[in-house]
RNA sequence: CGGGGUGUAGCGCAGCCCGGUUAGCGCGCCUGCUUUGGGAGCAGGAAGUCGAGAGUUCGAAUCUCUCCACCCCGACCA
């Protein structure tokens, strides 16, 4: 049936491709290592921009926007960061001609150009908080490519928030891991293990990083949104400090967040399936779309006039597509928008118009039914809803029955490999021990959860006390 | 950076080993007619610096050399 999608049980990542190319999500430029995002894969970015837009806003937020260039010198005014970012930045060396005075290094990440315009901003605690997002996009060069989840150049979002207490940033840097939480399960629909990094994996320049860790089909990891609490370590770099209520001089405290276009990889790598995407109704760009069907000039005429009255009170209500191309059969339409991921469509021809009925199939299911066409439109919201809620369900018994305990090293090592899945292990803590580990298995530690019951046990490595259990899985 | 592979019409490929008329095929595209409840059929048509450069030759998609690009698999990362 799926012409040019390869099954996902012969090659997953064949499959991943053939679904990006089969909904016309995106392509490979002639850039190394870029991506051109069609407008199919744009209208996705674009759902998911506008719902995080919102959470940001009612959480506080404002957005702004900084440069695109970074003077060299302030990526290397914190240790950690430069260490962390330096390998994989682009830099420009010439503009104008001439040799620039000093390199301008494309942002691999805001914190340095943020964080030497916050001190320009802030002199009182008056001054704070200071709670500001921009979209953007950034620039890393990363060996290996692939795309939506690792290009070199990706859309994003980045927060960057000032306070003046640990506790309120602390406050802040879990806030906002919680939006993606509730983002993820409420609108990719994709559950998600939310937790903190082990210091090896955190972000460079971060006191700790969180992040929401969700499981792929073919069980593997993916970092889906991160949320660092950044302590005073910016603000000491570019010497940023307040007054507080007292008089009293002190570092301001930092956090930064982001998602980025990788979702959009994590979203078809949840939901879709050999016969191609499958978007949660919450995100689509194209809830509905309608096909006539018909024989004559006569039948066309009809099914036209019939479909205008149903949809006059569509609008607004519902993001729905009329597909009434004649260069195309409907065999052909059903195949086009089933690749495409449209969670409803709706058939109608000669025989519903007589019955006053349509045909509803869902692509999630592939389940068809013959409906009244009076109530159309809260039956079709209705089945939105339960189309996105099933889809969550899903995603989360998969997972669910694909996340084990492990206390047995060596059982581990086969486990990850076959079956695979995410496990829970206990772990000592110590970086040896993660080294020694992420060495012998193709596995990391993806997250010690943050809601994580204590647990006392065993390091699986080193056998040493452990109060609980991290989860470790292999990733992308 | 290592290993593997590929560059020929918009896309997917054959032709190359063994040089020789106007470089083929499938899909797509354009025109027309017939079709239309799960990827339509027939007829006609348009479309190519054979990745780039140099060389060998009377003659190069084909042989030689150099370069370039991209994809896939590993080491780094959201």
């Amino acid at each position: 049936m799926a012409k040019g999608i390869t099954k996902r049980s012969i090659d997953y990542s064949r499959w991943y491709l053939d679904v990006i190319d089969a909904a016309d999500l995106a392509e490979h430029s002639s850039v190394k290592g870029c991506m051109v995002i069609k407008p199919n894969g744009y209208a996705l970015w674009e759902n998911i921009q506008a719902q995080l837009d919102r959470m940001f806003k009612e959480t506080g937020h404002v957005n702004a926007y900084f440069p695109l260039f970074i003077p060299e010198s302030y990526l290397k005014k914190e240790a950690e960061h430069v260490e962390g970012f330096a390998p994989e930045c682009a830099v420009v060396t010439h503009a104008g001609g001439k040799k620039l005075e000093e390199p301008l290094v494309i942002r691999p990440t805001s914190e340095t150009i943020i964080w030497s315009t916050y001190k320009k901003w802030i002199q009182s605690y008056r001054d704070l908080p200071i709670l500001i997002n921009q979209w953007a996009n950034v620039v890393r060069w990363e060996m290996r490519t692939r795309l939506f989840l690792r290009t070199t150049e990706f859309l994003w979002q980045e927060g960057h928030t000032a306070h003046a207490t640990r506790e309120e940033a602390v406050e802040e840097t879990l806030r906002m891991l919680d939006v993606y939480r509730q983002f993820a399960e409420e609108y990719l629909a994709a559950p998600v293990y939310i937790g903190v990094k082990s210091d090896q994996e955190k972000f460079a320049g971060a006191v700790n990083t969180y992040c929401i860790e969700a499981m792929m089909q073919d069980k593997k990891a993916l970092q889906a949104g991160t949320s660092h609490f950044l302590g005073q370590n910016f603000a000491k770099a570019f010497d940023v400090t307040f007054q507080d209520e007292n008089s009293k001089l002190d570092y301001v405290w930092a956090t930064s967040w982001g998602l980025s276009t990788r979702v959009i990889g994590a979203l078809i790598m949840t939901h879709s399936d050999d016969n191609g995407l499958v978007v949660p109704p919450r995100l689509a760009p194209v809830e509905v779309v309608v096909i006539p069907i018909w024989k004559t000039e006569e039948d066309i005429e009809k099914l036209k006039n019939r479909i205008n009255e149903l949809t006059e009170n569509w609008k607004g209500q519902l993001k729905f597509k009329v597909d009434d191309r004649d260069q195309y059969r409907p065999g052909y339409k059903f195949n086009e928008w089933e690749k495409r991921g449209v969670p409803v469509r709706i058939e109608m021809g000669p025989r519903d118009l007589e019955n006053n009925q349509v045909v509803l199939v869902r692509r999630d299911t592939g389940e068809k039914t013959s409906v009244s066409q009076d109530g159309l439109v809260d039956r079709i919201k209705n089945l939105l809803e339960q189309i996105q809620s099933d889809m969550y369900n899903r995603a989360k018994d998969f997972r669910d029955a694909n996340t084990f305990p492990e206390d047995d090293f060596e059982n581990l090592k086969k486990r990850i490999e076959d079956p695979g899945g995410f496990f829970r292990v206990h772990w000592c803590g110590s970086p040896e021990c993660e080294n020694k580990f992420q060495d012998s298995s193709k596995a990391t530690i993806r997250v010690i959860p943050v809601d994580g019951k204590k647990e006392s046990g065993k390091c699986i490595v080193c056998g040493q006390p452990s109060e609980q259990r991290v989860l470790v899985a292999k990733s992308y």
